[in-house]
RNA sequence: UGGGUCGUCGCCAAGCGGUAAGGCACGGGGUUUUGAUCUCCGCAUACCAAGGUUCGAAUCCUUGCGACCCAGCCA
């Protein structure tokens, strides 16, 4: 509770919008929206767009829109939007309205119409290639379509057919008549509506003409009565573009009769009435090394099993963020520190890893695991006693209680914390040496025991009565290690992960399955937990004591089988190599 | 070579003409029954470069240089 979500600096976003609130700009009112195109999961870099149009929302106390920007039939389905609106609410934000793009497809094509009488808009014949050919180059300005001339009459009919579905897909494409020889690419005559049969997640079959993204957004934006329109920097080009539509929409003072649709003519006139003027800001999308987020590449990791799923834990969606034990908060408080800017930048993993350490630190119980079991018999123990211990589950926090730790004397420890050559400055096990277990005894190795092989399989110890909750007299222990009691601990899985990449930026190589790190996952059986985590609820992350952070799998962990994932190692302090 | 955008510490990022915030990372002390946490200290005479304006420039002007985006009937 103390630590709260990181204080708001002065990005420029919230500088244009207190400065437009002070002018009274958009009648005082602050309206964002936050529009994916419902074509994948949402990623870490959604979630920087996700936290910046909710929260300069809520800051200003506006309004946020989740939009589905479902404009192209042929990549987009009803999981994907299941699953966005899933992870908007799990990172904890809610949307003033929910709409869809193809909510206003009705109006749109009305609009388009309105175009066309306009003579703003021409009905193309010309193939895919002739557009792309007539369209010119960056350095030579494009040349007109022979359609480009064509009637305001025969452009309503063609367009009122490619409606009524007469012609095929492709044939016709309802074109902006601007300016084929525009420096900006995007004013080359942009196609706004396109021909394709194509069933549609939402409107099924009724269309088979679909607007563009260009001529959508800028409207669907104006319709919600949206200020602030939030975007990346690749769509600052379109920006010309966004504001001419809406530009000859209000322009547009006869609105004509709609007579098959009298309730939609009567919301047409008074949504033309109040077109305003949504204002298009552009800022940097995310780039996280080590990661990719083009939904392209992260459906191909997916379709072709490099990964387990959308979900899985080393993806950089938010079902994978939220598998592997990242916390909603910790991805809010990342976006927050990361800013908002034009400067592509690239952010290292250790903001990420510093958030989720910070949260997690604060709020995780602590409890114990051993990944790597190496079997102690503490010789003076009684064999058949087990003793309750008492151990706190937060060490700074005594308010979160305490839990009960079965000590035995049989017991297992780490593998890596008994050495029989120590490195320089080793402060665990040796032989002859005394460690401290964890919110236990101190025990002394007397004894090593290999197997024919040479391997370590056993260690006979002792240990000293008088040093539970207190320090030996006359020595100082210096080390700490955790353990688990031998026959009280459970068993599990743990699922070691890391990096899904071998180099910064995967995106920039020629075949970014060429960069798969194949050591990505590691998974560990017949690990022992104490038993006090066989109570563990996924959604909680746990701090297993000197190892990291780790969660319950939501999904394997079933039937008792305990599974759990490490969310992030723990800081390292450099010993960790030796 | 057309248009758009951007260049402040290893990585982010404040700064908006008055003499370089902060975070992450990193290095070094201290505390500690987690080599964690916590804590203290250090970390850009310098703001892409060069000129210019000014008492004064990261901030204004000029000229360079570098990076990113745009030629889908994708978003």
């Amino acid at each position: 509770m103390s630590t709260n979500d990181t204080l708001p600096s002065a990005n420029f976003i919230r500088q244009i919008v207190t400065n437009d609130l002070k002018e009274h700009k958009h009648n005082g009112k602050v309206a964002t929206r936050f529009p994916p195109e419902p074509n994948g999961y949402l990623h870490i870099g959604h979630a920087k767009s996700i936290c910046l149009n909710f929260g300069i929302a809520a800051e200003f106390k506006g309004t946020c829109n989740l939009r589905f920007d479902d404009t192209n039939p042929e990549k987009e389905n009803i999981e994907y939007m299941q699953s966005i609106e899933r992870d908007v609410k799990w990172l904890g934000f809610d949307w003033a309205g929910l709409f869809n793009a193809s909510d206003y497809f009705e109006q749109l094509y009305l609009y388009a119409e309105q175009l066309i009488e306009q003579g703003l808009a021409y009905v193309d014949s010309l193939s895919a290639d002739d557009i792309r050919a007539y369209r010119g180059s960056l350095t030579e300005p494009g040349k007109e379509s022979p359609d480009r001339s064509r009637s305001i009459e025969e452009n309503l009919d063609l367009f009122r057919r490619m409606r009524a579905g007469e012609f095929a897909d492709g044939q016709y494409v309802l074109r902006a008549k601007i300016d084929m020889a525009s420096p900006n690419m995007n004013m080359r005559d942009p196609a706004i509506y396109r021909i394709r049969r194509v069933h549609h997640h939402r409107t099924g079959d009724k269309w088979c003409i679909y607007p563009m993204y260009d001529y959508t957004h800028c409207i669907s934006d104006a319709l919600e009565g949206i200020t602030h329109s939030l975007c990346t920097l690749e769509f600052e080009d379109h920006r010309p573009l966004y504001d001419w539509v809406l530009e000859q929409l209000r322009n547009i003072d006869s609105i004509p009769p709609k007579p098959e649709d009298a309730l939609l003519k009567v919301k047409y006139v008074e949504q033309a009435a109040k077109l305003h003027t949504p204002q298009q800001i552009e800022f940097a999308r995310l780039q996280l090394e080590y990661t990719i987020v083009s939904k392209r590449k992260l459906n191909q990791l997916v379709t072709e099993k490099h990964v387990k799923g959308w979900d899985d834990p080393r993806m950089p969606t938010l079902a994978g963020l939220r598998r592997a034990g990242f916390t909603p908060k910790s991805i809010r408080d990342f976006c927050e520190r990361i800013g908002v800017t034009k400067q592509n930048s690239w952010i290292e993993m250790g903001v990420l890893e510093y958030c989720i350490r910070e949260d997690l630190n604060e709020n995780a119980f602590r409890a114990m695991a051993v990944l790597q079991p190496l079997r102690v018999v503490i010789e003076n123990y009684p064999a058949d006693q087990v003793e309750q211990l008492e151990i706190s589950n937060h060490p700074q926090k005594p308010e979160l209680g305490k839990r009960q730790v079965p000590f035995t004397q049989v017991i297992l420890i780490e593998q890596d914390d008994f050495a029989e050559v120590p490195p320089p400055k080793f402060k665990r096990l040796i032989e002859g040496g005394e460690v401290r277990l964890r919110g236990s005894y101190v025990i002394k190795c007397n004894e090593v025991i290999k197997n024919a092989a040479g391997v370590i399989t056993e260690l006979r110890c002792s240990y000293d009565p008088d040093t539970l909750g207190k320090n030996p007299e006359g020595r100082k222990v210096k080390g700490v290690i955790h353990w688990v009691s031998e026959p009280e601990s459970k068993v599990a899985e743990i699922r070691l992960y890391d990096r899904l990449f071998t180099v910064p930026s995967p995106d920039n190589e020629p075949n970014f399955l060429d960069v798969i790190n194949h050591d990505s996952l590691d998974v560990l059986e017949g690990c022992r937990v104490e038993a006090s985590l066989a109570a563990a609820q996924a959604g909680n992350g746990y701090q297993f004591e000197r190892t990291g952070y780790f969660c319950l799998d939501a999904i394997d962990s079933v039937d008792g089988k305990l599974v759990f994932n490490r969310t992030v190692t723990l800081r390292e302090g450099g010993w960790a190599k030796d």
